[in-house]
DNA sequence: CGACTAAACGTTAGTGACTAACATCCAAGG
DNA sequence: CCTTGGATGTTAGTCACTAACGTTTAGTCG
């Protein structure tokens, strides 16, 4: 592994430690910079900002991929479950953990949380996106997108809340599988 | 009028007509101060954060009022939607060239954007609670708020990009019209 | 080994949002 | 007139984030 990648990790594990226990807010990015070694100016040189450290995440672009990949005979909303489903398959136990801290993090602070709506929302345009590739109209796809993430959101911080969650994969699946049920069929 | 509540409006009116001239992000809140005839702490006095200027919105409480008023015997879709157009019946065409000033300056800010994501977020909140109170599951709530309010913010976006929008009202109306038509009916 | 080069990092100085503490002004009411 | 409370100003500070430029480190090639 390069130095500049353990210098990064080193930042993330010390940031996301430190925020685990005195909070977003208390702990300033001078601090995590000289706890993992480094100058502020080394923390700005592998994260953008000071949230981007706790969501650094390359799951959308792949959703938008899974998504557009489905069989376009399907419906939107088939078309959708499926590639989210398909995406949370390739998470494991180890994912599942660090994605729990994250989330759990991310419910204490209004920063983060305000983070993670724009990563939703991002994840929603990139599903918008997917979608109208296959002929669905814009209002329709962001009909069935804000349905979908809406489910997943809820059943996410459900999960992350929980003391002994099962896998993130499982629950979420069924979480859509109730969506479905529910009679959403667009 | 109080003193201060004209200073409010003419710092909010100046603060907007310098976001639409220069962005969001082009102008200081020492220079809307200073504009306004007042110190930068007299625009914090009068406003908690630099995006509150534009975005300092009464209607979520509302919306959530409405929704919990409807008929019980009605399903949460159908409540959702008539709560919704319900609040935007009360707009009159003032309302609506101020709402398409704010959400084009916002469209044009990722700040301001990430402001507009954490609003719909607080609506969708408040509309959940809503639907929860008269006996609507957690995740049935969620999924009909995504929805619903996915199409109202797409509509909404598309409607502040025209150049001769019509109502607002009848706008979002017809939107959340073709939503239902689109087979979602929980 | 020693010089060279590029990536990684540090220092310094600055901007701008936001806050706290304390001082001042100004419009009523007594 | 004078007092009192609300509105405002001043000052000094914290913190996220950036730009410019200097320094170190690691690997490479002669």
């Amino acid at each position: 592994m390069k130095r500049s990648e353990q210098t990064r990790d080193r930042l993330q594990s010390v940031a996301i430690q430190l925020f685990e226990e005195r909070g977003f807010d208390g702990v300033t990015v001078e601090e995590i910079a000289h706890q993992a070694g480094v100058s502020h100016m080394t923390f700005y040189r592998h994260f953008p900002t000071k949230e981007s450290v706790v969501f650094d995440d390359p799951f959308d672009p792949m959703i938008g991929e899974l998504v557009a990949a489905q069989d376009k005979s399907l419906i939107a909303f088939e078309r959708t479950r499926r590639g989210i489903v398909a995406g949370l398959s390739m998470l494991d136990a180890d994912d599942d953990h660090d994605i729990r801290r994250r989330v759990r993090l991310a419910t204490g602070s209004s920063t983060l949380r305000a983070r993670i709506l724009e990563n939703n929302h991002r994840t929603e345009d990139v599903i918008v996106q997917a979608l109208q590739l296959n002929g669905t109209s814009a209002m329709e796809a962001r009909v069935v997108a804000g349905a979908i993430l809406g489910a997943v959101t809820s059943a996410l911080i459900d999960w992350s809340g929980r003391e002994s969650p099962g896998y993130l994969h499982q629950y979420l699946t069924e979480a859509l599988g109730v969506l479905g049920a529910v009679g959403i069929d667009v």
